[in-house]
DNA sequence: CTCTCTGCAAAGCATTTGCACATTG
DNA sequence: CAATGTGCAAATGCTTTGCAGAGAG
């Protein structure tokens, strides 16, 4: 995870740099799927007091910017995490399990895409849904 | 649409097929992207006393058996579609317009991609996230 | 007839927001 | 210092759920 564009991108926008912006930024780097009381947890480690409402709020600016791919499900929080280029998941529509997947080879159709559509594209993803191995034994 | 297959769907699951069930999947007929107040005008046109529980728990059953797919965003409503197999998304992450598109060409990786990890797919989506032309421009 | 479904209304929770104070650039 | 950001706590609103009666198969 490269912190460094991950501050540009916030420099570079509207919005400052602040300490706790900067610590759910790091937290973003720990791992994936991360919902807001994770977030709160992690940047809690290192900066007791922070409150879930600035999560909330910081990761509402960085979806914005781009730099926070968000995941909602309804009837569970939405789960938070750093904006990567290949970043698909397979969905289970019985046990909800969300599994990340590799999907080389769309990158060059989607750029085709967003480009006919005068869209700036920042990411993309692709969900498949159907049920898992495990649930379609059953 | 073919209600006839959207029956079907649910005749052949564990549920029953209801005069409220029935009326949900016309109502998903009628529009993209509803959500359930949405539906539930809709269901309520032809049968009034309808109740919004009705109409998530219908949605729900639905979507578990990939009759419906379904769009969250964190601190708005979820939004409802018939599964469609050509179902894709441009999203502005400035004013979070959703748009309809094309994404011809994919499915073939995609039914690759399911294969290969064992996953019996019942549909797929595609989200491009970005600026749209409008927001681009400001 | 039995099991499932529905309407109603209340509960649950994730998320947002107002406000006074602290911080950033 | 002027503009933004933060903590706190309360408010909001989507979604779920318990229950008693109605309906499907």
């Amino acid at each position: 995870m490269d912190f460094r564009s991950f501050d540009a991108g916030l420099l570079q926008s509207r919005y400052r740099l602040t300490k706790q912006r900067a610590a759910v930024l790091r937290a973003l780097g720990t791992g994936q799927h991360l919902s807001a009381e994770t977030i709160l947890e992690r940047v809690r480690n290192e900066m007791p007091g922070v409150s879930l409402g600035t999560i909330y709020r910081t990761c509402d600016i960085l979806r914005e910017i781009g730099l926070v791919q968000v995941f909602s499900f309804a009837g569970s929080a939405a789960r938070y995490e750093a904006a990567r280029e290949k970043h698909h998941h397979l969905l289970c529509s019985t046990c909800r399990e969300l599994t990340d997947i590799d999907a080389d080879g769309i990158g060059d159709i989607v750029h085709a895409i967003a480009a006919r559509e005068g869209f700036s594209e920042t990411a993309f993803s692709l969900t498949i849904t159907g049920r898992c191995s495990n649930c379609a034994r059953a």
